[in-house]
RNA sequence: GGGCGGUUAGUUCAGCUGGUUAGAAUGCCUCGCUUACACCGAGGAGGUCGUAGGUUCGACUCCUACACCGCCCA
């Protein structure tokens, strides 16, 4: 590097440049027989129809952080990269790209449209790990994995079927979360709750006439029906579903409800159908919600279905799983009144059941109502509670155990408090459900056998409708590979199940699939348990419980030790990003602009130790971009030169002053940069990175190298080189895992071998971390050059304040304190630079003091600045007398806390130590000036 | 309804286990093209740490209540 190397850095073509060498040199590729102790992180598997997002951003530099940390420290570094299949969501891209060419799904057949789903996989899975490689992770790419990959499908059969032995999955008739859009069941976590203005209508439900004529009734209303001659009975339920009545097959009061109580077992004629229906009695019922009677349908609520169960209600389902009206399951008697409401869409056939009531006079009102709905988290169509067939995971015995390993110890969350999040979710866990209605995904393991029984025992049906009715063997077969025959009929005509799986229940496996499991691969010997998942808390109850549930069951070793939990990236008011809300910023962009390593730090820096939500700003992206630039520019200072570029450190001689405050100031950073990584305290480690290397070494060492590096003492100024490069070396290795493109393209520039922190290999991934050299720490040295910068700072100060532009002043100090003086004389040359004087003098605290001058103390320094003629006497006494008044402030506080007899018999001795110094300070400080405003008063 | 998190300079945030003159960045003001960097350098102004109590010799820090904002669960 010289001065041809431009003033500004450019990272699009370094960092291009970098990757591909680094790839090619199979860098990121651990070595297999090494003996050296494993760090292991599987990546989060993007999904793979996905782009980057500034949340991947921040999830992945974090690893790389780590990884790349880890690696330099020695580690067997390994860390996963691979893909998602993500069922849902890339169904749904392929789906839609089809109505394009004016083609369905359905059109196309089960087979073709897999064939397009793996052909839209291969055009653009790769854009998401060629985005990873941007953000410069140093990922295992001949270790990369797909979940639909071979291996890791024969994984999720394993899975599956071993849980079936186990008696852990389960099929079941139940009600689900089911997406009439998607088409599918979705688990629970899966659906969104959201608040919603509706309505809450008010519908009379008539009682059977013969009821009302046998016994005499209270009901909670009396009042006539519209169109009907004789007086009538009714209940009144309120509901936020209308259309739901079709399905109704009860209506529930609270046993305690004496209004109801004597109409418990009596029957009503439900409206429309004129279905007869039981009132009944069930605690669940909240008298005081509504009327206190609330309509019962089991195929289409939750509770409900609870209800049915309960009280062994039938359950007629009313929707066709596009969410229409179907009347299958309806008598002919119940569908003849109400034949224009089938095969209309939920939402209207609500609205035309509403129209029906109120014209037949079965509405009593309607009233705004705020309720929770719940909607599909990836189409966000409102959720409906919809009965069918699926297979579900029994989550009790897995969750106990996910639970104890927590519990124990032998995971951990960082930061700590979603320890509790976690246990709670898991303590409150239902049933899994496992099956999804696609067909993208590893279809269900499962064959049920449709051959004909030939001589059926059976006669107990014979009242079939169906008179061509058939026996059926419906064996259920749960079996790795697809079985020649049933076990049970041999019978050959054998169905798989048309199913897939959650994408979740694979990607649960993750940490040991992508190692080779089911096999007992030396990868997965080597390398499981993995070290540390880092992930956002949205995705804890999704993935991180799951692996650790089945982590736990397959492999009878908690999948990781730490898990580490960040917040979501946020835009600059703090709004989620989101392409409807068009507040997305998109991380490629600012790579563009700024460079993998701005957008790197901007993010790592943003990191608290609470793990707040982080909101990323343009501001904070060009303070990192300037940061880069910075290193950049000194690095070109201090490699200047093919001297400055070799120059060693081979011993510890004649350091000066500012040498060993520097190098005593960078084993402090480098010691506090490990202990901060080791705490996962990030984003405070990026700050103290950025501190040392701008405030500290830019600031200061660089600025005092100057004059040695410009002077003629030859061996001085190969002390200072050595020391630049030192530290400059040292620093890059930090760097690093923060910045890794920039501090490789600088490292490189580097030629020296003598650099005394360890050989400098190819790559700095491949360097030793710096270790903190205890012998290169020098208290002395770092307390006298406090006292010079706070010198150098008041002096300038002065100066500004004064107004005084020139560098023809003179310094004068006076003080009595040996040490003080020493360091004022060690750092004359740099002072009089930085400060900008020509002339320091030294003198005695009994010599007269120049009355022609200003003047003020530091420490146990006072000193003057001889301006002859320019000074205001009066101005300068007014200054001093607003600082003895400051100091006087700060002395009576300690005074007051010193005084206090229960601090001087409570606190602990240090702190009253402490205190009684400061107030010798001060009080020095104050005499000083005191003596100085009289000395120009008087 | 239950739980969690936040409230500190104009703005965005640090400040862990109680003792600092409460920090940084950015913005603002005043200077400066000094041979690494104007994506820079020097100096400066700017805060009763959400409110009210409490614990303590001492509270931004611990406890309680409240207010507002946000998230999760039901």
């Amino acid at each position: 590097m010289n001065q041809e190397i431009p003033k500004i850095y450019d990272p699009k073509e370094v960092e291009q440049k970098w990757y591909k060498i680094w790839e090619e040199s199979k860098l990121f590729t651990p070595d297999n027989n090494s003996d050296k102790k494993p760090f292991t992180i599987v990546i989060p598997p993007p999904n793979v129809t996905g782009n980057l997002h500034m949340g991947h951003a921040l999830d992945n530099s974090i690893q790389d952080l780590l990884i790349r940390y880890k690696r330099m420290q020695g580690f067997n570094a390994l860390w996963i990269p691979g893909t998602d299949h993500a069922g849902i969501a890339t169904q749904n891209v392929v789906a839609k790209a089809l109505r394009k060419e004016d083609l369905t799904k359905d059109k196309l057949g089960r087979e073709k449209f897999l064939e397009r789903v793996w052909q839209w996989k291969e055009e653009y899975g790769g854009n998401i790990t060629r985005q990873l490689r941007r953000l410069g992770s140093a990922l295992d790419w001949t270790r990369e994995r797909f979940t639909m990959d071979e291996g890791l499908s024969k994984a999720v059969t394993r899975e599956f079927v071993t849980l079936y032995k186990d008696g852990l999955v389960y099929r079941g008739k139940r009600l689900v979360n089911w997406c009439p859009k998607c088409g599918t069941a979705i688990s629970d976590i899966e659906v969104e709750h959201a608040s919603k203005k509706g309505k809450l209508w008010w519908i009379k439900y008539p009682l059977e006439k013969s009821e009302t004529q046998n016994s005499k009734l209270e009901t909670n209303s009396k009042s006539e029906i519209k169109n009907s001659k004789q007086k009538t009975y009714y209940i009144v339920v309120a509901t936020t579903r209308p259309e739901t009545m079709l399905g109704d097959t009860a209506v529930a009061v609270n046993p305690k409800d004496k209004r109801y109580k004597k109409l418990i077992g009596k029957l009503l004629v439900l409206p429309l159908t004129n279905r007869k229906i039981p009132v009944i009695k069930d605690d669940f019922v909240d008298p005081e919600f509504g009327s206190g009677a609330v309509k019962v349908t089991p195929a289409h609520d939750p509770n409900d279905f609870a209800m049915g169960e309960r009280h062994d209600l039938p359950r007629i389902n009313i929707l066709t799983p596009d969410a229409k009206i179907t009347f299958q399951e309806f008598s002919e008697e119940e569908k003849s009144a109400i034949k224009e409401l089938e095969g209309l869409d939920r939402y209207k056939a609500r609205a035309r059941i509403v129209e029906l009531l109120e014209e037949k006079g079965f509405l009593e009102k309607i009233e705004d109502y705020e309720n929770s709905v719940g909607e599909c988290y990836r189409c966000k169509q409102v959720i409906e509670p919809y009965l069918s067939d699926q297979w579900y995971v029994k989550v009790a015995d897995l969750a106990r155990n996910a639970i104890r390993v927590v519990e124990e110890g032998k995971i951990k969350y960082v930061p700590d408090r979603w320890t509790k999040v976690y246990l709670q979710w898991m303590m409150n866990l239902k049933d899994w459900c496992i099956s999804r209605q696609l067909w993208w995904g590893h279809r269900i393991p499962v064959y049920y056998c449709k051959s004909e029984i030939r001589n059926p025992k059976s006669e107990t049906n014979s009242n079939s409708k169906d008179q061509n009715s058939k026996q059926y063997c419906e064996e259920v077969i749960v079996s790795e590979t697809k079985p020649s025959k049933c076990p049970k009929c041999g019978g050959t005509q054998l169905e798989q199940d048309p199913d897939v799986f959650d994408t979740w229940f694979s990607s649960a496996l993750w940490p040991f699939s992508t190692l080779g499991w089911p096999e007992e691969t030396k990868d997965l010997k080597t390398f499981y348990p993995t070290d540390v998942l880092v992930t956002g808390y949205d995705i804890i109850t999704f993935w991180v419980s799951r692996m650790i549930m089945m982590g736990v069951h397959f492999m009878k070793k908690a999948p990781f030790h730490t898990v580490f939990i960040h917040g979501l990236v946020r835009d600059a008011s703090g709004k989620k990003m989101s392409k409807s809300f068009g507040n997305v910023i998109d991380p490629i962009e600012i790579i563009d602009q700024v460079g993998a390593d701005a957008l790197r730090f901007a993010l790592i820096s943003l990191i608290t130790g609470q793990g707040q939500d982080i909101k990323l700003t343009q501001d904070k992206i060009t303070e990192a971009r300037n940061f880069t630039n910075k290193i950049w520019n000194v690095s070109r200072f201090v490699l200047m030169g093919q001297d400055r570029r070799t120059a060693g450190l081979s011993d510890l001689k004649d350091l000066e002053l500012a040498d060993r405050w520097i190098l005593s100031r960078y084993q402090n950073t480098v010691k506090d940069v490990t202990e901060l990584l080791e705490g996962y305290d990030f984003g405070e480690t990026a700050r103290k990175l950025y501190d040392f290397l701008w405030g500290e070494f830019c600031d200061w060492y660089v600025e005092i190298s100057k004059s040695d590096l410009y002077s003629d003492d030859a061996k001085r100024k190969q002390r200072v080189q050595g020391v630049l490069l030192y530290v400059l070396e040292g620093s890059l290795r930090l760097m690093h895992p923060f910045m890794p493109f920039i501090s490789e393209e600088i490292s490189s520039a580097v030629v020296s071998s003598t650099v005394v922190q360890g050989e400098r290999p190819g790559f700095l991934l491949q360097a030793e971390w710096p270790k903190s050299d205890k012998n290169l720490i020098d208290q002395k040295a770092e307390a006298a050059m406090e006292l010079l910068k706070q010198m150098i700072v008041k002096i300038r100060n002065l100066k500004a304040e004064m107004k005084v532009q020139t560098k023809d002043i003179e310094l004068i100090f006076v003080t009595d304190n040996k040490e003080s003086l020493q360091a004022l004389k060690e750092g004359e040359p740099f002072i009089k630079t930085l400060a900008k004087a020509n002339k320091v003098n030294f003198v005695d605290k009994a010599k007269q003091k120049p009355a022609q001058a200003i003047s003020a103390v530091v420490a146990d320094v006072e000193f003057f600045i001889p301006l002859q003629g320019l000074i205001d006497i009066g101005a300068e006494v007014e200054r001093l007398k607003n600082e003895e008044q400051k100091i006087e402030l700060a002395l009576n506080q300690i005074t007051k806390l010193l005084g206090n007899p229960g601090f001087t018999a409570k606190a602990p001795p240090e702190a009253i130590e402490q205190q009684k110094t400061k107030q010798l300070e001060l009080n020095e400080k104050k005499k000083i000036i005191a003596e100085r405003v009289k000395a120009l008063v008087g």
